[in-house]
DNA sequence: TAGAAATGGTTTATATATAGACCACAAACA
DNA sequence: TGTTTGTGGTCTATATATAAACCATTTCTA
């Protein structure tokens, strides 16, 4: 059970966020979308938009995501193929990470 | 009342959020911190810092940030310093936009 | 100008994300 | 080897974020 769950947040995190609302926010305005309509396609409603364009750190970060894509708005500055070229790219990172020669105890059962 | 809520994200959308898990998982790592280190420090639940990590879109956006923070991943790809001033730049931004010469109805008594 | 549309702000009921306690297994280490 | 430590996964109770319906104000438009 969460107990009274008062979260503080540093700086950097709530200017991060309230950034990431005000790029969301001007980037509808450019397009000429009014809130109704991108809360409608990303399946939220008007006053959680209105949240995220504030900068609230307490809204699901799927909602936010989904709202910046929608108003065009990228993430890490970088377009669909790059981002999932990065990604693979992390994630042979995590593979390589966990270090120390990865003894095969259990041996070739891992097929990849 | 909220109803069944069973959100849909777009590609790009989870592509960003893994990306993101996974920069933090890997951050995490390299600076040798353990899960419990961490989730300590960011007031979190180890639990959903695993999420964070698997990059689970519904979690909230400050905890989030927060870790991302502790581990050193830099969002927006900025340091602190860069991202004041990109904010303050979008505040500007945004006084411009609402546009239309803004008549001063109310007159002057706003102090800025 | 008047009327419509958009926004910002409540409030309330409910779906749900979270903390915390578990457990089982893997990894590190003596 | 055994022993510790970290991880990943459950399950449950509760705090809370959300949707929806409001209303007031501002902004657009005709």
């Amino acid at each position: 059970m969460p107990k009274s769950i008062t979260r503080t947040y540093s700086r950097y995190s709530r200017d991060a966020s309230a950034l990431l609302g005000g790029l969301i926010r001007a980037a509808r305005k450019e397009r000429k979308l009014t809130a109704q309509e991108v809360a409608d396609r990303a399946g939220i409603s008007r006053g959680l938009l209105q949240r995220i364009e504030k900068g609230d750190l307490k809204c699901e970060i799927g909602a936010v995501f989904e709202v910046a894509t929608i108003v065009g708005v990228k993430l890490f500055e970088a377009d669909e193929r790059a981002l999932s070229r990065h990604l693979s790219q992390t994630k042979d990172k995590l593979a390589l990470l966990p270090k120390s020669v990865r003894k095969q105890s259990k041996a070739v059962h891992d097929d990849f």
